[in-house]
DNA sequence: GCGCATGATTGGAA
DNA sequence: TTCCAATCATGCGC
């Protein structure tokens, strides 16, 4: 821009300024005032004043008038100079943003629960994560899994839609700042540089409005995740059968109640439950006949019979699970304890 | 509503 | 990693 106007048909622009050898603005202006009439630069300054109360093709003709105006190059020059040393002055005050943190948070967290990416890829992962840590196959949890997989979507689509509004927003915005500032520019200092710097500030002021927009989103998921997590704790009691049978485990191996891994899978398949939840259960019990033997004793000679039946019946072996010896609990109880 | 039963979670030890 | 022990939270019978 400044060099535009040096380079002005008919003036020398600041060369014709620093003349004299001076470069202060204030000796400048002594300068002009001394040599130009003061109504000339009076005359110019009011109708640059004036320029806005006019219609727009009279202010486009008195641009125009403006542009021409023997001063103009001058003007500018000055203005360019000024501006320079006030640039010089600011410099360093706007140096590049470092990359937010808080901002990368959010994006790998979006990220990691399927808003943000490939449709589908992190989503159904962190479905798939969701209803892992539910642990549980049944109707119920399946209805709430796929409630959970729908909000998300619905979340994802509502985030992609403001994220594309926005960006929409921002470049309009953009763009319509630089048609300003390049049409600006022929009658004030505007390097590109500046330009850029502008647009830069533009796009760091929607990208905040990115963040609120990435903040509130995490928070809608994290609620979601742990309303659905929050279900997790809703203990449901195991089927009689399902107790029944790891009840019949439990006190056919009492010499030795650890469930191998194939144990475990075998129990929780015919239980209709998890092995996280086969492991609990021994877990548990373990512990709750260990404190009070006496109490199982009854469930444990319970136990004891019908294993002695099915062991006399035609399937004897059909109930046994695993490598575990079978025999009564009287003589293993005491392995407990 | 209360108390007990029971599945799930958590922190620490081996 | 697995298990124990304590604890939490919910289900269920009374």
């Amino acid at each position: 821009m400044e060099d535009q106007a040096r380079g002005m048909p008919g003036h020398s622009g600041l060369s014709v300024l620093s003349q004299d050898g001076v470069g202060d603005p204030d000796d400048r202006r002594k300068h002009y005032n001394s040599v130009q009439p003061k109504e000339d630069i009076g005359d110019i300054l009011q109708q640059i004043m004036t320029i806005t109360d006019e219609s727009l093709d009279e202010a486009q003709a008195r641009k125009h008038a403006l542009n021409c105006h023997r001063m103009k190059a001058a003007l500018f020059s000055v203005l360019c100079e000024i501006k320079e040393k006030a640039a010089l002055s600011v410099r360093g005050i706007q140096e590049e943003d470092p990359p937010e943190p808080q901002l990368m948070r959010l994006d790998n967290m979006l990220l990691a629960e399927g808003v943000a990416g490939p449709e589908g890829g992190g989503a159904s992962a962190a479905a798939a994560a969701v209803a892992a840590t539910a642990g549980d196959l049944s109707d119920d949890v399946s209805i709430e899994h796929a409630d959970y997989r729908e909000k998300l979507a619905q979340i994802r689509q509502i985030y992609h839609a403001e994220l594309e509004k926005y960006e929409q927003a921002c470049n309009e915005f953009t763009g319509h700042v630089m048609n300003l500032l390049r049409e600006q520019s022929r009658t004030r200092p505007i390097s590109p540089k500046e330009i850029e710097r502008m647009v830069a500030i533009i796009h760091h002021k929607f990208s905040a409005i990115q963040m609120q927009l990435k903040q509130s989103t995490c928070e809608a998921v994290m609620i979601l995740r742990s309303r659905f997590l929050d279900a997790r704790r809703k203990r449901r009691n195991f089927s009689k059968q399902a107790t029944e049978i790891l009840n019949e485990y439990f006190y056919s191996h009492l010499a030795n109640p650890y469930p191998t891994e194939e144990a475990k899978e075998e129990l929780a398949k015919k239980c209709s439950i998890t092995v996280a939840q086969v492991v609990n259960w021994f877990g548990n019990k373990r512990i709750r006949y260990k404190k009070n033997i006496t109490k199982f004793q009854e469930e444990a000679n319970l136990y004891a019979m019908k294993t002695a039946v099915d062991e006399t019946g035609e399937h004897a072996n059909s109930t046994q699970i695993g490598l575990g010896l079978k025999s009564g609990p009287h003589c293993e109880a005491a392995v407990l304890t």
